[in-house]
RNA sequence: GUCCCCAUCGUCUAGCGGUUAGGACACCAGCUUUUCAAGCUGACGGCCGGGGUUCGAUUCCCCGUGGGGAUGCCA
């Protein structure tokens, strides 16, 4: 036994939002450290300088913040929102960008090896390189006769082209011990010179990825399997430096109920197909330019509206292209109307907006492609740290499947409600965070007792969205209130109807309530009830009605707490002149 | 094309040569209920196909089929 400590890390690229299955690989690395006494690192690969954002910076760290995935090393999230790239920790820069030297002086060792060579063939030509290979053969780049290693040569006979560095792949077989897919050979013949410096002058992922894991001393590389293949690349670059393999594990990959890659493009087809109905809707000519405007003033910083119409122009006509921005795609499904149920969930922040608890989709997303072997399926976090182990991996694909998620979702949700005061005020602080997020200003601002109340009084809510839509007319203006015909009718209560008179009856006698409390109003009504031979679902959808437009409310006597004396007062007497 | 991985109810999975193939979610039925939910009870439902090995294969081997990944100046 080694006494190494166990350093395990996830390393997203802020090339866009994080995904449920990104979320899964942090999740089971922190567990993995965490169960080992060890450290979870945070690393951001920043070297696709097309494709990086701000915007995806900051929302994957929001987004591990809200799983409550912190870590013991990493960007410094204060100063990033600051817009500056901050880390913390022993180990960094923990932001690739910054690492430029590092790159180098390692390819300076390679070079000086002999064992990495410069190169200038264009996109163009390697791909046709590619194209016309014969069936049988190794297609891809062929090593050239002589390797150029002295840069200053390399600018002179590339012409001008830009020039990258390659690697020479040894010609001997790597062997990986994978903790997930157990032994593998990899012969070499499959494997051609890979790339390790592009032409803009960072690394690639491969390179960077080798330096980094070695320098910040990772024991244990647990990512998804669609890496498994190019381990042996990683593997031989070690042992060209004489640096340690860590142990890897290369998880199942995730995928969405159809079985298909989770991915946004998913997200934008939707958007697309519901931005065109919009604009077929709006007869007459620059509907293109009003769509662009009104997506732009749905943004804070959006690009600028000539811009975003030319984008929008491209973008739907050109069925494969995608926005990459996640906020400007919003912006557009929010104006053209997409229905929530109609926008597929695939980042974290999709979860929450949806009204998810983050441990459920914690304890959920643990559960694709491992399991404890115990037959036992809810778990805390902490609960899951104990249970995890790679052993227990499978290879398998997983499908996600939402309704799963919201069963562990009730329960979780259900546990704590029926736990003690610590749970239950998780759930509070849960909720409320669900609340910010969607901006539900008015629900919030009724202040955390009757939040507290509200809670306990919608027992077994799928989602903190199924409360708030159950909640929200209690807290609306009465101006505001809409009665659902249907339900009015269903119970009587339009002019000259039984039901009225009923309410009428029982609508004194909360007046003459006194003590404003759930036993007591109980009590109250059932006596009313009880002097005319009624039950009380003779009544109950008769208050609920005049109370809230609709015949579902929280429980009664809470829903009638939390409107409070005057209000329910306003409310009642309201619906019996009015309506 | 080539290489690699995978295959148990609709879905997630347990199983690691002998099991009435177990659980969870979904679905369906019933019960319960002041609404929506929730809860309770029950039913339905599976070893991809073909060859081997073996006294015996869901389990081991081979082939096929199907799915996935890699083969990028993306990560």
């Amino acid at each position: 036994m080694t006494s190494t400590p166990v350093r395990t890390r996830f390393a997203p690229s802020p090339t866009g939002s994080l995904h449920i299955g990104g979320a899964r690989t942090a999740f089971l690395c922190k567990l993995f450290a965490k169960k080992h006494g060890g450290d979870f690192i945070l690393r951001i690969e920043d070297t696709d300088q097309a494709r990086n954002s701000a915007e995806s910076l900051i929302g994957i760290l929001d987004d591990l913040k809200w799983l409550g995935l912190d870590f013991a090393e990493g960007p410094d999230i204060e100063a990033v929102r600051r817009g500056e790239l901050k880390d913390i920790g022993p180990h960094g820069p923990y932001f690739q960008s910054q690492r430029l030297d590092i790159y180098n002086s390692y390819l300076q060792k390679l070079l000086d090896m002999g064992r990495a060579y410069f190169a200038w063939e264009t996109p163009e030509e390697l791909a046709a390189q590619r194209n016309n290979a014969q069936p049988d053969e190794a297609y891809g780049h062929v090593r050239p006769k002589v390797l150029v290693t002295d840069e200053n040569e390399a600018k002179r006979l590339a012409g001008g082209k830009p020039i990258m560095v390659r690697f020479v792949v040894p010609n001997v077989t790597v062997h990986v011990d994978d903790l997930v897919m157990g032994p593998t050979d990899f012969p070499p013949e499959h494997l051609n010179d890979f790339v390790i410096r592009k032409s803009d002058g960072m690394p690639t992922y491969h390179f960077a990825v080798v330096v980094d894991d070695a320098l910040m001393q990772i024991s244990h590389v647990i990512r998804a399997q669609e890496h498994f293949s190019n381990t042996p690349k990683h593997v031989a670059l070690q042992q060209a430096f004489g640096l340690p393999t860590p142990a890897y594990a290369h998880l199942p990959l995730v995928f969405n109920s159809q079985g298909k890659k989770m991915s946004k493009r998913e997200k934008d087809k939707v958007v697309k197909r519901f931005a065109k109905k919009w604009l077929g809707e709006k007869a007459g000519g620059n509907s293109l330019a009003v769509l662009a405007e009104q997506v732009q003033s749905a943004l804070k910083d959006g690009p600028a509206s000539e811009a975003l119409t030319r984008q929008l122009d491209a973008w739907l006509k050109d069925p494969d292209l995608v926005i990459p921005q996640g906020a400007v795609r919003e912006a557009i499904a929010d104006v053209v109307g997409v229905p929530i149920a109609e926008r597929p969930e695939i980042d974290v922040s999709d979860f929450k907006k949806a009204g998810f608890y983050s441990e459920a989709i914690l304890n959920y997303i643990a559960l694709l492609g491992w399991s404890p072997g115990t037959g036992e399926e809810i778990f805390t976090p902490e609960e899951l740290v104990e249970a995890f182990n790679l052993e227990q991996v499978s290879k398998t694909n997983a499908r996600f499947d939402r309704k799963k998620l919201v069963s562990f979702n009730l329960t979780h949700c259900n546990d704590d409600m029926s736990g003690d005061v610590v749970l239950k005020d998780k759930q509070l602080v849960a909720f409320k965070q669900y609340l910010e997020s969607v901006g539900n200003a008015r629900l919030l601002g009724i202040g955390d007792v009757k939040l507290r109340l509200l809670l306990e009084a919608k027992k077994g809510w799928r989602l903190y969205s199924d409360v708030e839509k159950v909640a929200d007319p209690l807290f609306l203006p009465l101006s505001e209130l809409r009665y659902d015909p249907v339900s009015v009718a269903k119970e009587g209560l339009n002019p000259g109807e039984p039901g009225r008179e009923l309410l009428k009856g029982v609508t004194e006698v909360l007046k003459n309530q006194s003590e404003w409390g759930e036993a007591g109003l109980e009590a109250a009504v059932l006596g009313w009830c009880g002097e005319r031979g009624l039950e009380l679902k003779d009544i109950a959808p008769k208050i609920r009605v005049a109370l809230t437009g609709t015949t579902v409310s929280p429980a009664l006597w809470p829903s009638l707490v939390l409107v409070g004396r005057e209000g329910v007062m306003e409310r009642l007497e309201g619906f019996l002149r009015g309506v």
